[in-house]
DNA sequence: TTGAAAGCGCTAACAA
DNA sequence: TTGTTAGCGCTTTCAA
């Protein structure tokens, strides 16, 4: 495989020249640029990015940590990410954790091994005690969850507002009797939404039922049908439910399909994400749109930003109630 | 930021002592390993891979190409690598095409610029000639998708007797009008899945009625509403469906849903990945299961292997009939 | 067991 | 406009 050394020396100039050529600096003369060209060419050189990297102290590449590649909450937002990343000459080291410690440590390993320029976090399981200590002397912007008070940028929705149209709409229906189908509190994100929902109540004069928040263990789909089997034993059964994920809406909405009711007719059910799948369901579900894919996009320029020394500053999104059949 | 020779002088050694010592070298004595792993940890000193990486002229990537992260039939196959990957000191560059040939040549130079030390390739919309041309050159295997004849190792199951067996269960329901939704043949997997399909209704004497076999132009799951719409308005409708695929069963379902009728009582139907969703609908989908896990396990140590130098022979693995709510 | 030194392929400062 | 040259951080050969 030809190296730089043996283009500059077939077409009789200098390395440096080689190399000049390679990155279009302008002051190249048009006739040598030419020849250089047509010796690259000739040998079919491809200039080494390990020689490159070593030399400008940059991997080109930007590291992005999700819990799992599964959970379709992030295929948009990575579409986001790797379209901006690419149009800026880098490319994303997609990165899962499992929330597994061990894993992510890992991938910061990545970054302190200059294997990765930066991070974009969006695992709501990280250790931010590492994080923070890791966002001292690296790149470091967070999307989706984020962390207030931290000195990290991040993009993100504003949570409590987005679940708080949710179960406006909800009431709007009619609905007094309105389930939460929520995860563990430690996740900002599901304290952000259950307050929505509480606020959505109040406005409206409805007392808020301690017995009608499921608080979910884990985010899975079996949670969900889990969640709403034991809202559907309650003496007083909810007449609709507002899950703060679409996953566990459509667990919701199976457990109450196999119960032999329907939605909407006998609970509504709102979920959020828009995730593709959402759409697949019978019926469809109304649930919170993020602008997933600007989300990952405005990251990946973000960390961009913030690797070339520029100040960055953080960006909350809007979000978008989407009415389909469920409701 | 300390480098190799900051820890040297500290530590009173030289860079290719500590050199042996990063590396586990059993050359080096006990007491000066205990010296140099202080000095290490006092200055917090990490390895830059970049300097490696030109040393070694590797980068210890393994780059995957995959039409988009959104399709969930890839995910576990994922999975797979990125544990194999990571257990042999690699990690895995994700790479979607969207079957763009211009972010495919794009990727491809990953390789050619020694970012990437091989390449897994899923994607069946893949450019052949350029892909046969590249594995001249760079160490790649197929998983999935591969083609016979090429000199690219291969992972893959055996499409024809899996959907015999999706199909031959159906005849065994009972049924004898049973459809075919499937996707354009320029792919393997699509025509290999049509001969399972019409071998068993053969085999069973069932004539192959080619207005029962309806050609999604893509895979999506709208593809899939609409050809349940054409198969539906047949004079003659099928009892049963075997859809090449989970997102175009699921598609069929719905459409089928949406026409008040019932699965599996009026229609039966078979889809084809076992992706997790396939769990989550109403009814539960029969479906065909591939180790996926497996299958991008064994990509993985191919590739790798492959990059060693090692010779490596193609894999068929087994599949599995796995029957739910919808036959 | 350890050290000196070359060199992986490239970029960029400086000189011409 | 082009060339010379140092050096990015590491590994490895050879010699001691």
């Amino acid at each position: 495989m030809a190296n730089i050394q043996d283009v500059a020396k077939k077409a009789g100039v200098s390395v440096a020249t080689v190399s000049r050529v390679l990155n279009n600096h302008s002051s190249v003369t048009e006739k040598t640029r030419i020849k250089v060209e047509k010796v690259i060419s000739e040998l079919s050189y491809e200039p080494s990015m390990l020689g490159r990297n070593l030399r400008t102290s940059e991997s080109k590449l930007l590291l992005v940590l999700l819990p799992s590649v599964s959970n379709p909450y992030y295929t948009e937002i990575i579409n986001g990410i790797e379209e901006t990343a690419i149009r800026n000459g880098y490319n994303i080291l997609l990165c899962e954790t499992d929330s597994n410690p061990e894993r992510e440590s890992r991938y910061f390993s990545l970054v302190k091994n200059r294997m990765a320029d930066g991070i974009i976090s969006m695992d709501p399981a990280v250790n931010k005690e590492r994080l923070f200590e890791l966002a001292k002397t690296y790149p470091i912007v967070q999307c989706s969850e984020y962390d207030k008070g931290a000195d990290i940028p991040f993009v993100t929705i504003n949570s409590e507002l987005a679940a708080y149209h949710a179960v406006k709409h909800l009431i709007k229906l009619g609905h007094k009797k309105i389930a939460l189908l929520t995860s563990d509190e430690q996740f900002l994100y599901a304290r952000e939404r259950r307050l929505g929902y509480e606020r959505a109540l109040r406005e409206f004069d409805i007392e808020v039922n301690k017995q009608r928040i499921y608080y979910a263990g884990n985010i899975g789909f079996e949670n969900g049908q889990q969640g709403m089997r034991s809202l559907l034993e309650l003496d007083d059964r909810p007449t609709a439910v507002f899950a703060v994920s679409d996953i566990l809406a459509i667990g919701a909405l199976k457990e109450i399909n196999s119960n032999g009711l329907r939605v909407p007719n006998d609970i509504a059910i709102v979920g959020f994400d828009k995730i593709s799948f959402s759409n697949m369901t019978y019926p469809t579900l109304t649930t919170i749109a993020q602008p997933m894919y600007r989300m990952g996009s405005m990251s990946a320029t973000m960390l961009i930003n913030k690797i070339q020394g520029k100040h960055v500053e953080s960006i909350v999104m809007d979000h978008e109630l989407v009415i389909r059949e469920s409701t």
